[in-house]
RNA sequence: GGGCGGUUAGCUCAGUUGGUUAGAGCGUCACGCUUACACCGUGAAUGUCGGGGGUUCGAGUCCCUCACCGCCCACCA
């Protein structure tokens, strides 16, 4: 079977040649990769790793996953043909709320039922019905853009492998004292019952109330206010109050508050200006009218003095706390810690009790008082939902007289983006990672992942990402990792309830309460000996439970015991290593539950970069690629997901998990806005790979990557009847279905729902900056196609050194250079760079001169053979440049030479099979040769010249030229040899080269830096059009000189700039004038011809 | 409110340590089927470098300032 050039098509046919080439590369094994088998020398250059940013198994991929996956394959690609043992570790992430939020609507849209309905069990079945479907599509997604992962080595967040690593890394943080059960507020959604993640909750701004009460003071001394003025405008949680806060030193706060006002009006623009004054008035306004009774306040409390909370008659106290403003509202807060953010943290401070009044679905609970009693004051709200509740309080204040003002006011409501009601702040158990300090001060969690960044371990390029790291990382928040979900990793703690058995004579809660107040009081003493000995008799309990448990269990359980003052029980949670199914079995027998709860999504994936190379087990890939090499991700998760793979590598393995990340941009719309499918302006890949084929996109992409600009990308509607692009606007992006602005067909979007419009074909979203490489793609195709038809008589042979002419000289010194800087800007992940080094290189140099300048050799017996083997060899290094943006293309057109000429080179060496594992290019630096490029380049400009008299003078190309050229004989040594050229390339034949020429009669002219080229133009004269040319270069460089010598006679210029700077310019200055002159004389020639 | 980016041709973007009168692709205009490629070739036109100050012999580049756009974080009882 011969193979014929000419036979193939004129456009690479992508769609056919993409499935066959990936399914190749899959039957060669080239992306399976093995560390070297143990004892052995390994071959390879060494390892290098990249473990994907697991997609969510919540939908399809998008753009973003495109440029994502991309810029990865590129880097992997590279690596692999540089020689290194490479593995792309591929997986998906089970995204636990979005995952289960997209399945439960589905559920509710679909069949009306909750997930209360389903149940547990029932329900996390149909969810990984879901990830089953959309794995699936998301790898097959990946593999049509031709990444290529270690397939062989897939993991999920959720599989076997990952949940061992789970457990395993939970077990040894509980054991090590890093996990803690504590209290937390959640955003509750009390429709859904269900907590809610921030990102799911958006503020909506609703007409509501600010209500002022009145709190009485419980004996009010003499000069002293009898009550104190709260405002709120959620009433209800009044119920929940158990502090009234002031400002310690609200003379101190006022001042500082108007200092910064000062400061910032002095800096405003004058829209913001009147605001800020009106403020710095309210402020001066309080100072005189509010500023005594704040003072008396503040002494009060410091006095100890309490409050009687209304309706609940429940004594608080009034409190000193820097969170009260003075310059706001009457300057006192009401603190409810266990239903406001803020206020939880004033009572973690000042150590307030927390007193919850929500059931789980929004109603008022039966209150309970902190010594354990249930508050029989509030019964009758009892059951109320929160409307009813609110209104309640209100009227029941009022009667009391306790109502003061009520004004109207616009409210930031936090709403829950799933269910459309109120978010309500609500405090439940959660289960935290400690990322604080130990109390020896040993650095904890957070400050490990810290250093590792500061002291240079981990390298986050570019490097300003480094701050968000470092700043959020800085604020050592435990992080909270429980979810009240159903899917995701099951926390593995069992729980149980234990009655304190003593013989006291008081009450457990009595004794609590002693001893927390005695040792408030009085820190530095010994305890009175009846609450010591309760004390020893709480440890001692504890301590033998702990011991019972060590015994039956081993090191198999690790157990944290704690003691519950209001209930008198003790708590005990044990956490169960991973398979220990019996020992699960035996607690649940002795009465232990399982915590209901699973994990943040993000425990999981913290651990992806050891977890999928199967840790905690020590397997021969966890040793050879781990620490990873590089991490490619986006800005958005350096906190939720970098830094904290960092923090578990440290722990887990007591290594960073990769040596570099790279940030990489974003995709936006044309409107600078993220792209998402709620918006419509989502771009499917799939959709992109079908009309540009995948390199198109992969290079595209790769070119849109620059450093400091996140990637703006406007997308059309292609009409699926006559492929006109239709640009998508803010208006239309919405709409179910779209007429065609040119054919005037309709066709449907991703927003049809009803019949009638699914009906009609689907116009898919794409961009037309796809072009631009899909051309790309084209032209190299048909380079290469021209480089095979010409190479049906290759033979193989070594090319001599002498036998190089200049424009052989010139390409490889470009290619030289080219490699190098193309290598450099990859592993720099300057991909924008490479994309265009390498575009301009085969377009503009290998394409437009090398090519083209071949046609005449190759048409010379005497050059053919060598042509043939240089160009050979141009092809065979660009393709293996080009490879990791573009490899479907270049595989294609590699296997299509490796038929015509298996063995090629300057030095010959058969080729390998797959382009895949051919060897990266080494840059010949020896052929770098700037002499040669500079030749070359005036061989350019002469070409150049001819080619613009031609087209001003519209000659037709068909119609030969003549020129001479006057000049120097080095320069004319030089062009000589490239007559042929000029004839093929300008159909320009070339008179004469001397150093004093006489012009034509009829000419045209054009002067370059040492030599004036004089174009023939006998019939073809168009006098005009040369006059006009002349005139504006004339116009052009008398303004230039005219710059030029202001710049020269400035006396500072020539004195204070560098000798170097002032001789180029006076360089500049008299080649102008030079060639003024030589355009005047050409002027005065031609009026004489013009009639 | 805090932090980080951005603003250069109609559009999308480059622009090194300050140094000729600022570049590319697309689009526009003119010409063109010439031994691959019309998804092509040849040539042309196109700019108050967001505004205003400053430093400097010299500023798209450095400093200050204003305006607008985007992202992240924290948020007002």
């Amino acid at each position: 079977m011969t193979f014929s050039p000419e036979s193939l098509p004129n456009r690479f046919d992508f769609a056919e040649a993409q499935p066959r080439i990936y399914q190749q590369w899959e039957a060669g094994k080239f992306f399976h990769a093995e560390p070297p088998p143990a004892g052995q020398k390994d071959p390879s250059r060494g390892p290098f790793a990249i473990v994907i940013p697991p997609p969510n198994v919540t939908g399809a991929l998008h753009l973003g996953h495109a440029l994502n996956n991309t810029l990865q394959d590129a880097q992997i690609r590279m690596r692999r043909m540089q020689g290194y043992n490479t593995l792309w570790m591929p997986g998906t992430d089970h995204a636990g709320i979005a995952t289960q939020a997209v399945v439960e609507r589905r559920l509710r849209e679909e069949e009306n039922l909750t997930r209360h309905d389903l149940g547990r069990e029932k329900l996390v079945a149909r969810i990984w019905e879901w990830k089953e479907q959309y794995e699936a599509r998301i790898l097959g997604q990946l593999k049509q853009m031709g990444a290529s992962c270690d397939w062989e080595r897939t993991r999920f967040t959720l599989d076997e492998t990952c949940a061992g690593a789970v457990r395993q890394t939970f077990f040894d943080l509980f054991q090590k004292g890093l996990i803690y059960r504590g209290k937390r507020l959640v955003n509750w959604d009390t429709f859904l019952q269900t907590a809610v993640s921030d990102d799911e909750v958006f503020q909506d701004t609703v007409k509501g109330h600010f209500w002022h009460f009145r709190y009485p003071v419980i004996d009010p001394q003499p000069g002293e206010p009898t009550v104190v003025t709260i405002a709120t405008t959620r009433p209800e949680t009044m119920l929940g109050d158990t502090a009234v806060a002031c400002h310690p030193h609200p003379a101190k706060a006022l001042n500082t508050a108007e200092a910064e006002l000062l400061e910032r009006l002095a800096k405003a623009g004058t829209k913001e200006k009147d605001g800020i004054q009106a403020q710095i008035d309210n402020i001066r306004e309080r100072r005189s009218s509010m500023l005594p009774q704040l003072e008396t306040l503040a002494k009060m409390a410091r006095d100890g003095r309490k409050l009687m909370l209304p309706l609940a008659n429940r004594e608080i106290p009034l409190i000193c706390d820097e969170w009260a403003k003075p310059e706001m509202g009457s300057g006192c807060v009401k603190i409810t810690p266990a239903h406001d953010p803020n206020d939880y943290m004033v009572g973690q401070r000042q150590q307030l009790p927390m007193i919850n009044i929500l059931n789980t679905n929004g109603t008022i609970t039966a209150i309970r008082e902190p010594s354990g009693r249930t508050n029989e004051f509030t019964e009758k709200y009892q059951g109320l939902p929160i409307k009813k509740a609110r209104a309640a309080v209100v009227a029941d204040l009022d009667e009391l007289g306790l109502l003061g003002d009520v004004e109207d006011r616009e409210i930031e409501l936090p709403m829950s983006d799933r269910s459309k009601t109120p978010i309500e702040p609500f405090l439940a158990d959660q289960w935290f990672v400690r990322m604080r300090d130990a109390d020896n001060g040993a650095a904890g969690l957070a400050q490990q992942a810290m250093d590792a960044v500061t002291d240079g371990r981990v390298k986050i390029v570019p490097e300003r990402y480094a701050k968000s790291y470092l700043d959020w990382l800085g604020e050592k928040r435990d992080w909270p990792v429980s979810r009240q979900l159903w899917w995701g990793h099951q926390i593995p703690v069992w729980t149980c309830m234990r009655e304190m058995e003593l013989p006291a004579r008081r009450s457990v809660t009595d004794l609590c309460r002693d001893i927390e107040a005695f040792e408030r009081e009085h820190p530095d003493s010994d305890l009175p000996t009846e609450l010591e000995e309760f004390k020893q008799l709480c440890i001692d309990t504890q301590n033998r439970r702990i011991k019972q448990l060590r015994e039956a269990y081993g090191d198999k359980v690790s157990a944290q015991i704690r003691f519950e003052p209001s209930s008198g029980n003790f708590i005990e949670f044990v956490c169960v290593q991973p398979n220990q199914d019996q020992i699960e079995k035996e607690l649940e027998e002795a009465g232990f539950e399982r915590d209901a709860d699973v994990l943040d999504t993000w425990f999981s994936s913290a651990l992806w970069p050891h977890s999928t190379l199967g840790w905690p087990e020590k397997t021969p890939a966890l040793a050879y690629w781990y620490p990873t090499s590089t991490l490619i991700t986006s800005r958005d998760i350096i906190t939720l997901w970098v830094a904290r793979m960092v923090l578990t590598g440290l722990n887990n393995m007591q290594e960073i998990p990769f040596h570099e990340v790279y940030i990489h941009p974003k995709i936006l719309d044309g409107y600078g806005e993220t792209m998402s499918k709620s918006k419509g302006n989502g771009v499917d890949p799939l959709d992109v790979i079908e009309k540009f084929g995948a390199d198109a996109l992969r290079f595209g992409l790769a070119a849109l990557c620059t450093e400091t600009q996140d990637v703006r990308m406007p997308v059309q509607f292609e009409c699926p009847h006559c492929h006109a692009l239709i640009d998508q606007t803010k208006q239309n992006r919405e709409l179910p279905r779209i007429k065609c602005s040119k054919c005037s067909q309709e066709f449907s979007t991703q927003w049809a729902r009803k019949e009638e419009d699914t009906a009609l074909p689907r116009g898919p979203v794409v961009s037309e900056r796809f072009e631009v490489a899909r051309n790309f793609s084209n032209k190299l195709w048909n380079a290469a196609r021209f480089a095979l038809i010409n190479l049906q008589d290759y033979s193989a042979g070594p090319v001599n050194e002498q036998d190089l002419t200049v424009e052989d000289r010139w390409l490889l010194s470009r290619l030289a250079t080219v490699t190098k800087e193309s290598t450099a800007a990859l592993q720099e992940y300057r991909y924008a760079d490479a994309a265009k080094c390498l575009y301009d290189f085969a377009w503009d140099e290998f394409c437009s001169f090398y090519i083209e300048i071949a046609k005449a050799r190759l048409q010379n017996p005497a050059q053919q053979a060598h042509a043939q083997r240089v160009l050979a060899n141009a092809l065979d290094v660009l393709l293996r440049l080009l490879h990791p943006l573009m490899p479907f293309l270049t595989e294609e057109i590699w296997h299509n030479l490796n038929k015509l000429a298996p063995e090629r080179g300057l030095n010959p060496v058969e080729a390998s099979e797959f382009l895949i594992v051919a060897p990266w290019p080494e840059p010949d630096l020896a052929r770098q040769d700037s002499q040669i490029e500079q030749q070359f380049s005036i061989f350019q400009q002469a070409l150049a010249a001819i080619r613009e008299i031609r087209s001003r003078q519209n000659i037709a190309s068909k119609n030969q030229l003549e020129f001479s050229v006057q000049c120097t004989p080095a320069i004319a040594n030089l062009l000589a040899p490239m007559a042929p050229y000029f004839q093929s390339m300008a159909n320009a034949r070339a008179i004469a080269w001397r150093e004093k020429i006489e012009p034509p009669a009829t000419n045209a002219k054009a002067s370059l830096p040492g030599l004036e080229i004089y174009v023939d133009l006998k019939d073809f004269i168009d006098v005009a059009a040369e006059i006009s040319k002349n005139e504006k270069e004339e116009q052009r460089l008398a303004a230039f000189i005219k710059s030029k010598e202001s710049k020269l006679s400035n006396e500072s210029f020539v004195s204070r700039a560098p000798a170097e700077v002032v001789k180029t310019e006076r360089e500049g200055l008299a080649h102008a004038q030079q060639q003024l002159e030589s355009v005047r004389r050409s002027l005065v020639q031609l009026r004489k011809m013009s009639p």
